[in-house]
DNA sequence: TTAGGGTATGGTATCGTTACCATGGTAACG
DNA sequence: CGTTACCATGGTAACGATACCATACCCTAA
């Protein structure tokens, strides 16, 4: 493989001409431009990217640490974050953490290794101790969708809260008055916050003592089985709140499985939407985030900050989510 | 950030040692381990991976092109990619190319720029010029799911012929005469093998004046429309095969639209499973591909290759399908 | 004429690590 | 006791690029 030194000397030219040229940087003639772009494709160079970053201490790699890429809302974040960062000249690496905080944390160790220039982070719990890691060597970081405690950082996330208390207050707008919150581990901030958004709404409808929280996994599987929880020890139950698309699935696929009918018998409502290209036929009622647009957003706010164009402090985008509304959460009751 | 020079400095050996230390590479004694070792603890030491690739010429990357993370099948592919390589210490870059040939040869450029030791690829279309490019590149490749024409490389696959050979089979022992094919752009691998084996099946059923081949998209979007075109031009049809899973999607949609029944107005078999932890009630029948162990085998062939423990000549492993038989495909027509 | 500024190019050192070669000590062997 | 083999460690150079500084030309303005 030619190196800068053997298209230099083809060229007649300093090895940083040949840079010159490659970056757009400082001057050099049209006529030597065009020797070393002919030489260039001669040769067939390729900068080595290895030697530019350990010199230049600039990557042009950016990192989105999520829990799970095969979650539809994580896999439409990634295509937000690749189509803003590619389109700046970044490349993307991509780690799945499973809701693991030992592999974050391991993943954070890569990515300092490869001194990528920035991190886009879904936390996988409230242990500040990959974020610290990552801002201790010097590595920006945003974080999606969820929050971690007494960090200071830029952050690109829903408004979890307002969207569970509209979602649930559409339910009491249907007569539901007993409705159980399926939701995910305690220590993610998203699964507090829209708990607190389903407290919220039943309290201001002086429904408190109807509260009924069961907290999982956000998983289908946890899901699943906290439905058939809910269902044993809840009376008078008529609704399901799934606090992520996972979940909901689970909760749907219970109630089949227990022969309800949804709405008539059990009517369900969840968070995030599933994708379109996917289902033949969507029933679930949703808040929906906008994850297309987080992942951009997100992207946006770290490449600012790496180019210093954005004020000094953490930078906070809340985004607000949409309730689309569909059979699952049925109609008035009678 | 501490450099193992300054490791070295205070912990009072040769940076060499340090190297060795880490990589447990040649010999150290355990009182000199334990002191390294120590002092990186307490420094807070991170090995830079530049440096590291520069030198030695191995990035410990592979890189992982597919044409859309966000097909299932794909994604599946790819966390059996991930496990496979990050236990052997090596990480992987994601690329999309969205069935484009432009992006493609982008992200070939890219990845020897980012000098990755191997590439794994779903090539987009029967063009040559990636693959050629990494190979002259000295950056091996194995394809996965599709072939190339006129390439010597690695490759792990599906039996696409003799998946849709089966799969067409069912649906002619089920009494069906007339199925039309939706299937992908027609300059790829898999669609052109599909077709076969649709062929095939209908010539061994003397058939072979009935058939009906729609070229599209591997999209949705495309099934939905093809079949629109099939209902309108194609009299008597009873059956649709969908060569991959988004045209088996669009097909079941533009059906629902349509108010036709599946299975008991038209019937219809897809290639590709769904993923169950998205879908509540799956009905497709499908020839399913083990995707998860095509990109396990995959990444296992490739680091193979780079150790050499593995014979010169390209290996290729073809690998069958399993018919899941479900609602979509009917029963018996009388 | 000369100072000054834009243009064009090159020399040298350096980023942080490992390859390669060299050195010396200690134990085992016949 | 000399040879061999293994163990432990270090010195030096090099990977391929860019940062930084220096040089020299040409043109314009005073």
């Amino acid at each position: 493989m030619p190196t800068i030194q053997d298209v230099a000397k083809r060229a007649g030219v300093a090895p940083i001409t040949v840079s010159r040229v490659i970056n757009n940087s400082g001057y050099a003639s049209v006529a030597t431009r065009e020797r070393v772009e002919a030489v260039i494709a001669e040769l067939g160079y390729v900068p080595n990217t290895l030697a530019r970053g350990l010199r230049s201490k600039r990557t042009n790699t950016l990192a989105l640490v999520v829990t799970d890429i095969t979650n539809p809302f994580f896999t439409l974040i990634a295509r937000g974050v690749e189509d803003v960062a590619s389109e700046a000249g970044f490349t993307v690496i991509y780690c799945n953490t499973d809701e693991s905080e030992d592999k974050e944390v391991r993943y954070a160790n890569i990515l300092v290794q490869k001194q990528v220039d920035g991190v886009l982070l879904v936390p996988a719990c409230s242990n500040q101790k990959s974020v610290q890691f990552l801002q201790s060597n010097e590595i920006p970081v945003v974080l999606i969708d969820r929050t971690v405690p007494n960090i200071e950082t830029d952050g690109v996330r829903c408004n979890s809260e307002a969207g569970a208390h509209q979602l649930i207050n559409h339910m009491l707008g249907l007569g539901h008055t007993h409705i159980a919150a399926i939701s995910g581990p305690e220590n993610v901030s998203t699964s507090e916050e829209r708990i607190a958004g389903y407290r919220r709404a039943l309290a201001e409808a002086g429904l408190s003592s109807n509260e009924q929280v069961l907290y999982g996994a956000f998983t289908q599987a946890s899901g699943y089985e906290l439905t058939n929880q809910a269902l044993e020890h809840i009376p008078n139950l008529t609704a399901i709140f799934g606090t992520n698309n996972f979940i909901s699935i689970g909760i749907l696929k219970a109630l089949r499985d227990l022969g309800l009918a949804v709405p008539q018998e059990m009517a369900v409502v969840g968070f995030d939407d599933l994708p379109t290209n996917m289902i033949v036929d969507p029933i679930l009622t949703v808040a929906a985030q906008p994850a297309y647009e987080m992942g951009q957003k997100a992207a946006e706010l770290l490449l600012h900050r790496l180019s210093g164009t954005v004020p000094e402090h953490p930078q906070e985008l809340i985004l607000a989510t949409e309730i689309i509304e569909r059979q699952s959460s049925g109609t008035t009751l009678n």
